[in-house]
DNA sequence: TCAAAAGTGTTTGCTATACACCCATGA
DNA sequence: TCATGGGTGTATAGCAAACACTTTTGA
């Protein structure tokens, strides 16, 4: 037994890893966060968050623990997404990562780039740098479940704060969707949804009429719709 | 380094398999197919077809090649579902599963066992036996995945030969949603679907009425419906 | 008083549902 | 001729889309 290398096996084993694909919203843009690499293999490249699984911990929790170590971000909405294990995507050995997806609300973007990561920075998905691995195609892989899931659940209520206003609801949406929403239909749609209700409360905010705040009856469950 | 277990590593690695959750359709009845264990742990338990990664292969492959090593069954429908890999889920090391869904058209449900299964067998979904690991989770989440594919997919057309008629379609639909539907009310939606086709061709079978055949346009894809 | 976002209903078209009878065949 | 599944249309109700003006506030 090598003294680097004590665990053996009888048959190869591929490394486990997870990554992690955060959207959140800013200035009505989408935005991914990523991080720099500080090591090789891709040193100085940008990445998504994530790293090898370890032997005592379940894939939930290690997606977090990366996450949270590498951008300082913690809290997140999180959800598998796909396990990506394509042989070469891992210059160093074999490496079948599973992938996440989580979503930022406004107010919890503030990160510190952590252990392993050079640096955190939230980009805007339309303006990518160049990235490590296979990391583009897990990230086009995210985007397309986060499209898809707006039909039929209440993930997009994943980037607000704990309590909104219509305005800004429908803006989330308008900024996934690219596209312009009719504010009465979009209204008389929200408020027959079980999945919110009201606070009771005003926002008052700029030199404009003040806004009723919402909340969703459960912060947690991302719900299906009917 | 020991000579029965010469793969070695720097960190502890876990081993990764597939698991495939193979469903057909007989007799009105949602069946799984499943092989009985002819090796520990849980010898003699019944369990999803699967095994091991060969480090150089990908998942999909794999998933394929177990299906077929033990079963006999090949060329399927097959699409990734989700990953378990709760710490104690296999008592004999860390195991990640990467678990597929899988579905056999009628006529090509013949089986037989092979080289680690002592027996593989359909069984009715709604008569299970006991299950080795987890299996009973990744079996409720492929059947939740099937059912939530019902809505938006083609993925139901899995289960029916290249031609088929319309009736037969209704009756897998009838079957997986164990529900009745409408006559008239579902030719109508089955024959608006741009992925349906008739052949021209009638199949004459049974005392009564011959029905027209069709197949799919694209009998590879499953399509999302509009 | 102006700018900026909040708030509010009705009409119209489309899609989903409910529903019953005749047809073609082989035994 | 009978049993069996194949094949067909219309009316109604519920949902989605289009569309414009008034309200409240702070500057």
């Amino acid at each position: 037994m090598s003294q680097a290398e004590p665990y053996c096996y009888a048959h190869p084993h591929p490394a486990v890893t997870t990554d992690v694909a955060v959207f959140g919203i800013c200035d009505d843009a989408l935005e991914l966060l990523l991080i720099r690499r500080g090591n090789p293999p891709f040193a100085g490249a940008w990445a998504l968050p994530g790293g090898f699984l370890d032997i005592d911990e379940d894939l939930d929790t290690c997606a977090a623990r990366e996450l949270a170590e590498e951008t300082g971000v913690s809290g997140l909405y999180l959800e598998q997404l796909y396990t990506f294990g394509a042989v070469g995507r891992d210059p160093r050995e074999r490496v079948v990562s599973v992938a996440y997806l989580a979503l930022a609300p406004a107010g919890q973007r503030t990160v510190k780039a952590g252990d392993d990561a050079a640096e955190a920075q939230w980009f805007r998905l339309d303006a990518l740098p160049n990235l490590a691995f296979d990391h583009a195609d897990i990230i086009a892989t995210a985007h397309r479940r986060l499209l898809a899931k707006l039909d039929y659940s209440t993930i997009a209520f994943q980037f607000l704060p704990d309590t909104f206003t219509l305005g800004e609801l429908q803006r989330v949406y308008e900024t996934l969707l690219d596209a312009e929403l009719d504010k009465r239909n979009f209204r008389k749609w929200a408020l027959a949804l079980a999945q919110i209700e009201g606070t009771g409360e005003m926002r008052r905010q700029g030199s404009h009429r003040p806004a009723r705040l919402y909340r969703l009856t459960d912060r947690e469950r991302v719900a299906y719709l009917k």
